[in-house]
DNA sequence: CTTTAGGCCTGACGGC
DNA sequence: TGCCGTCAGGCCTAAA
């Protein structure tokens, strides 16, 4: 599932690529998706010159020369690649003689249409223990509902906010009121440490392959994850449990022995 | 405002 | 073997 790191690493790849260059053409993929982009943003894309990629929380901006930016979204399974065969192309540009395609099997992804609002871009200096101390101040939701939570902090999802509370050393569905102060120091620097990790290794591929870079590459992160989708502690080896309730809409693993 | 639940979607997996 | 139910989880919206 594309997280910040996995995002970061589809926009350097295309960054380093395109930037620069046109986009002789664009199309749309049969069948198509919802969130597919309108009108509107097929003409900007046509014709204009990409005067860069940037990365917001999960989001992946194309910067179009005079044209604004348009927002991709991978969803779940959403994968930006250059050629390469799929039986659920939504979407294709071309740079050139070069196509990139943008295929989604379950179709959660988008193209086009605005930002919404996001919190601080966790590897940046607005993202502090600080700001998280406030953030959690008075919450009764899990802290871990909080952190995945895009309004207050941009680019964790379930693999990487599992993996910052296992290193934290903090249970999911604590409450985020519950967190000491040492505890939210802790924290604040386990979601840098796994999503700067994440970004380093150039993001993570399960065994499912869900993600792979636009040029067909995987991922590293994943070899180094101490909770998610793992049975036992990646640095006790204590059996991992799962929380009774889901959080957020999402499994949620922890080490019994390591977190408190 | 905060919190929770359900919907979207389809591939993978387990049980019978 | 093959069918069928369940799960997975990005985000959004509605409801409590």
């Amino acid at each position: 599932m594309p997280e910040l790191p996995e995002v970061e690493t589809v926009r350097r790849v295309l960054h380093e690529r395109y930037a620069g260059k046109t986009i002789t053409a664009v199309a749309l993929g049969r069948p198509t998706f919802c969130r597919k982009p309108s009108a509107d943003t097929l003409r900007a894309l046509t014709g204009a010159r990409i005067s860069a990629f940037r990365r917001r929380g999960k989001y992946l901006l194309m910067v179009l020369e005079g044209r604004g930016e348009v927002v991709f979204h991978l969803g779940m399974s959403g994968r930006l690649t250059v050629g390469g065969e799929s039986p659920h192309v939504r979407f294709q540009f071309w740079v050139g003689t070069e196509e990139v395609r943008f295929h989604d099997s379950r179709r959660f992804g988008r193209v086009g249409g605005l930002l919404p609002e996001l919190g601080p871009e966790p590897l940046e200096a607005l993202f502090d223990a600080d700001y998280l101390w406030k953030t959690l101040h008075g919450r009764t939701a899990p802290v871990k509902a909080l952190i995945m939570d895009q309004r207050l902090i941009a680019g964790l999802g379930n693999i990487y906010a599992t993996e910052a509370l296992h290193l934290a050393g903090i249970r999911p569905g604590r409450a985020g009121k519950s967190l000491k102060r040492g505890e939210v120091e802790k924290l604040a620097a386990a979601c840098r440490k796994v999503l700067q990790r994440g970004v380093e290794l150039g993001g993570s591929t399960l065994d499912d392959e869900s993600f792979l870079d636009p040029l067909g590459r995987p991922g590293r992160m994943q070899k180094h994850v101490k909770a998610y989708g793992r049975d036992d502690c990646g640095t006790c080896g204590s059996p991992l449990l799962d929380a009774k309730k889901s959080i957020g809409g999402r499994t949620s693993r922890y080490c019994p022995a390591c977190q408190r």
